[in-house]
DNA sequence: ACGCTGACCCTAC
DNA sequence: TGTAGGGCCAGCG
């Protein structure tokens, strides 16, 4: 739980906008980060999700926020702690028809050609009209 | 109050 | 193609 209100409404932000990633799809760290406009702290997005509880009378929890859409810019469950919360991503992904495959290494890694989600700017953003945070031309 | 850690990412060799 | 280093900052000792 964030102690300053500047945290509170970051995570607020970080698991809003990652409540907007359409089921089956994914996208990451660094992508969320910028969609609400802290471009430079994809860590931090990474520090939310960590947090994030699974007692369902809190505002945001594991029930309501679709965490396990959310891994890194190589397309790779981040890896962390003990066997690997990763291995449990990976089941939460294939679960909604996601294809996870494993490396050589043990990576657990997803397609973003195939399930990849970079939108913009937020579809709640666009649907009400606000300019989009991010500027692009192209991006394949 | 201080220092270290970490579900990340980008730029340089 | 692979490795190193810097930036970021909320938690936790």
């Amino acid at each position: 739980m964030p102690r300053t209100d500047e945290a509170k409404a970051f995570f607020h932000a970080v698991y809003s906008a990652i409540q907007e990633v359409p089921h089956g799809k994914v996208t990451s760290y660094g992508h969320i980060a910028r969609l609400i406009g802290t471009p430079q702290r994809p860590r931090q997005v990474g520090v939310c999700l960590k947090h994030l509880s699974s007692d369902t009378s809190q505002t945001f929890h594991n029930g309501n926020v679709p965490w396990q859409r959310v891994i890194n810019s190589k397309g790779i469950i981040s890896p962390r702690g003990y066997p690997s919360g990763a291995a449990n991503q990976a089941q939460a992904l294939r679960g909604e028809g996601v294809t996870v495959t494993t490396g050589n290494l043990g990576e657990l890694m997803v397609d973003f050609a195939e399930y990849g989600w970079f939108p913009r700017q937020l579809p709640s953003e666009e649907a009400a009209g606000i300019a989009p945070l991010i500027d692009s031309d192209d991006e394949g």
